[in-house]
DNA sequence: ATGAAAAAGTCGTCTAGACAAGTTTTGTGC
DNA sequence: GCACAAAACTTGTCTAGACGACTTTTTCAT
């Protein structure tokens, strides 16, 4: 039972077993010591650590040693809080935000319609990094309906919470969908992320609408690296 | 912006492009061809077609070439419905059930917990294959109070659904708990779902009361192959 | 025609070696 | 001690070739 798996998976399962209770970022043996200490080929050595990485167990980057990798629980589900930032910190840690670009944009189709928007309608496209304890973690798109949030570049700043800026405008933000999925990365994503290859990320999509308004506010797109992030829906005592 | 792109990854990038809207089934170019079609080795031919496989818009198999793969939609929310069979026949295809093994056992403790039964309580646990039309696509396990349900055995027969025999007892079936998660197969999940290496599986938790009762009936995991399922959480209107 | 055996095609895995590119450590001059 | 350059280490990618195992096709005897 042994012999018929693959070496690599052998040591990849040997590996996974020694970490299972190892600190996040402690190091692991380099390909070549790896290699020596099992008598393979480094290539070999190497698979073994590559399929850690696809369980997200390690984290690999050129140049550096494997390291324990660290991943939070993303919780979704009926009590989701709207606010990425909320989310975060009800995992235990922090996150930031960082504005890549505000400014004013000609939506897609898929947003005009569910903004209910005219066909020439501008709206303002917010891109951001979103950052977990000084970590890219992940990014985003926001389109916003800037009519109701005049100035809107001013009041949210750089690392503003955009729920928190709607209710400084007197609104008041609800989420009305939400979608969650994964995907593989396009290679634009890829390169605002800075991971190499096409890894899977976590689609988030919200919608938030203004409560008094009765209108949509904003749409939202994130992208969350799913070697972050470990994603649990839940849902209990649910009636039908 | 090409160059900085291993060979690798253009190659899978103008396969997916190329398979984009293809017909599930189709055959791919074998890793010989594709290397020489692209004058490059048989290994980065095959990193091209591993990269595709991880994506999962092929499906690979030893001695045969790739097959475009075809993908269902696997819908869970606040409406999901609570049995298997229901879900995928929702998504346009045919469930069908095997079992592999029905008897009684020691359940674990957080089984235990869940179902509110004693330190040295006997359930049932009955093990099954699910496919969807004709193909391995997940395997499950149900840990059953059986003293609500005397002689299931018969009365579910090989591939019967769990929740329409409950009904066939008088019971109704409500879904109290609910829980989805991506996990990695462990060796024996593999074995069972009849996969090489360590694949990224969907691992479900559901538990189903009686509602006449007012207590548990049954605690199922099911593992489905995410090769087969684009899972997709989505909710609308969420009130809060 | 049919069925079994042989051949060809194909994928899975492993070893071997090379070079590029990134990171860490070491050494040197100041 | 400090800054900078060089060396050592480490990972990323690619080529080359081999063998085993599985699948499909062809061949051949009946």
């Amino acid at each position: 039972m042994r012999a018929d798996t693959p070496i690599y998976l052998q040591v990849a399962d040997d590996l996974a077993r020694d970490i299972a209770h190892a600190e996040a970022g402690t190091a692991l043996p380099s390909e070549t010591e790896l290699a020596r200490e099992r008598g393979v080929h480094r290539q070999t050595a190497r698979a073994a650590l590559e399929e850690l990485e696809r369980r997200y167990l390690v984290r690999r980057e050129q140049g550096r040693r494997s390291l324990v990798a660290r991943r939070l629980d993303y919780r979704i589900g009926p009590d989701t809080p709207p606010s990425w930032t909320e989310t975060i910190r009800r995992a235990g840690a922090t996150p930031t935000l960082r504005t890549e670009s505000l400014g004013p944009r000609k939506p897609p189709s898929w947003v005009r319609e569910r903004l209910a928007v005219g066909n020439d309608a501008m709206l303002l496209l917010l891109k951001r990094l979103r950052y977990v304890d000084g970590e890219l973690a992940g990014c985003s798109d926001s389109w916003i309906v800037d009519e109701l949030v005049r100035g809107l570049h001013q009041r949210l700043g750089d690392g503003g919470s955009l729920h928190l800026t709607f209710a400084n405008y007197g609104l008041t933000p609800v989420r009305s969908w939400t979608r969650a999925e994964f995907v593989f990365a396009t290679p634009g994503i890829a390169r605002r992320l800075a991971v190499s290859g096409r890894p899977m990320v976590l689609q988030l999509n919200g919608q938030t609408d203004s409560a008094r308004h009765r209108r949509p506010i904003e749409l939202t797109t994130s992208w969350l690296r799913s070697d972050f992030f470990r994603v649990i829906y839940e849902t209990t005592g649910d009636e039908r």
